[in-house]
DNA sequence: ACCGTTTTTGGTAGCGGTAACAACAGAATT
DNA sequence: AATTCTGTTGTTACCGCTACCAAAAACGGT
């Protein structure tokens, strides 16, 4: 910046200015430096600015785990609406582990970055406290925490999986079946059971720890869940596959048994993937509004940031979601 | 760190020294350094540091869109690899446009990345010009271009697509209709058509414009893509879909339509989708590296970034594939 | 005890910008 | 014509850390 401020025969103030504040400064000052500028090609030092300013165009992005389809409609939207404000995205995943987010939410506050946004909502005190202490605008967006640390830009697990299985209900179906991830550390699966069991007691039907199923992501996983569940416990109708991709695997094991979905037995799933569209039968799910909350929580991040709107603390924004009914149900 | 300094009674250096460079400092003022920087919650500010050193532990990652299933096994390798190193990843999508992937790369030399993962191998002269000048490494992952930037870790889509059209020619089939996703700004998609054409011309078998065809990425565009080629086109015995689950939605057409595969017609795909294992009939695909792709990308950029490592200066990494022969072919 | 060597600690000058204020025009006001 | 105002440019002091070198302390051998 010295050499352009030389060459352009100015201060460096001036060169300054004309990059960041180009109304400041005068048509012909502008002109010169930024011929300059273009001429030895000049890079602004973004970390320089940072520092000096303390302010940075960094937000920080802790998911569980990368790759896991359901994030990067959040990351997209997201991304996009940053993008157009000059803001750069920093991502980690803390591999479902608080004492990981924790440290990575150390390192991400150590780089300065002027938010935050964290899918889990499961924290250790000290992340929680280290936040608070720093001072940035945060937003949780995986579920709607009891006691959220900041902002919250979510659905509500629990609301989700209690729609849905009272819709099973109200179909008349009276032995369903819940299947999700492991709720360790994973708030997320807690409230979709609590969800479902709350659901259960206002229809009137009894619990039956037999067809309540944790398992791990994945295809195989669902599966092996829809075979476990329909021959230890023959009288379940229905099975309602709150994780990732479960229902898909449970289908094919469907198909691949003979056993009619929903004759023999019905289907839900919980998340919108394409796929629930097109198999046949189609699956009835809920649509969760995975991109709205990555742009919503980039633009309510960015009004605190920017335009300091501090009565934004402590926002919670409940997104609404959808229940979709095919054929599976 | 002043206010450490201080209260811990030593030079500012000494705290720094004890938090760096652990080895430098007597065991005892190491231990006071570090139960000040605990008792009053120090964070060191990384952009300071890096300013100063004039060395950043960031990584900037250009991909054409975040939401494509492919990239998270890359950008899971990636990250994890760095994490342990203690690098962060800066994420941002180009939108398979050249000139807005030259924007980001100036936002990220902007911000000090001390090394950039490009997945595109298109590039305008101007960001080429750009990476250049900044003498920070760089490594090219979709890809395996003819005129590489710097460092490559990469398969062939040339030589895998051309291996599963040989592979199918071999199987007996002789009217192979091929589907990519859009070519324009996409050299993944052209040298994967180049690929087939020249199996084709190695197999004997005439090209027909008639059965290449190019699409957007979606279970819809398969299902449409088979739908048009089959009756178009009858005398047709194979597709094979290169791009993004193309297949699956192709499948999923012919199971609608009864069409019997391979009966009728045969399928192969170009990526390892999971599901393209559960399908009934399984699908014959390319298992592409993605996630050592990722890994093998960060450990040379570390390599290059921390050990200095010169000599790996325009390595080209050839990773190898897999073809999988299952039902469908 | 002495001197050269090694280890540990401290002082200072930046890294490349921005904030805050000072200085100086020319325009507007009285 | 003197005074105030407004808009533009420049000066200086940091932002919080590390590199580099100087100083002090500890060590080892004679």
């Amino acid at each position: 910046m010295r050499d352009v401020a030389v060459r352009a025969g100015v201060s460096i103030m001036t060169v300054s200015r004309a990059l960041n504040e180009p109304g400041k400064v005068s048509p012909e000052m502008r002109e010169k430096v930024l011929r300059v500028v273009r001429e030895i090609g000049y890079l602004p030092n973004h970390l320089a600015g940072s520092l000096s300013s303390s302010r940075s165009t960094t937000i920080g992005l802790i998911v569980p785990s990368i790759d896991n389809s359901i994030y990067t409609q959040t990351v997209k939207g997201l991304s996009e609406v940053l993008k157009r404000s000059g803001f750069q995205l920093m991502i980690a995943e803390s591999g479902y582990d608080p004492n990981e987010e924790e440290e990575l939410i150390t390192i991400f506050l150590s780089q300065r970055v002027s938010g935050l946004v964290l899918h889990s909502t499961e924290h250790t005190p000290q992340a929680a406290e280290k936040i608070r202490k720093s001072g940035i605008p945060v937003v949780e967006n995986g579920n709607i925490p009891a006691e959220p640390l900041d902002m919250v830009v979510s659905f509500s697990n629990h609301d989700a999986a209690y729609a849905m299985t009272m819709h099973l209900g109200r179909l008349g179906y009276r032995k369903i079946a819940f299947a999700s991830l492991y709720s360790v550390h994973n708030d997320r699966s807690k409230d979709r059971l609590d969800g479902y069991q709350a659901a259960l007691r206002q229809l009137g039907l009894d619990p039956d720890p037999r067809i309540v199923l944790e398992t791990e992501r994945g295809l195989a996983s669902g599966a092996e869940v829809m075979a476990r569940v329909v021959q230890s416990v023959p009288e379940v109708d229905a099975l309602f596959c709150a994780g990732d991709v479960l229902a898909v695997g449970a289908l094919f094991e469907c198909q691949k048994r003979g056993w009619q979905v929903p004759g023999r037995i019905a289907l839900a799933s919980f998340d919108d993937v394409d796929l629930l569209r097109h198999v046949s039968p189609s699956v009835s799910t809920l649509r969760l509004p995975r991109y709205d909350i990555g742009e919503r929580t980039a633009r309510i991040l960015l009004s605190r940031i920017i335009d300091g709107a501090e009565h934004l603390r402590g926002s919670v924004i409940d997104l609404k979601f959808e229940l979709i009914q095919r054929e599976s149900t």
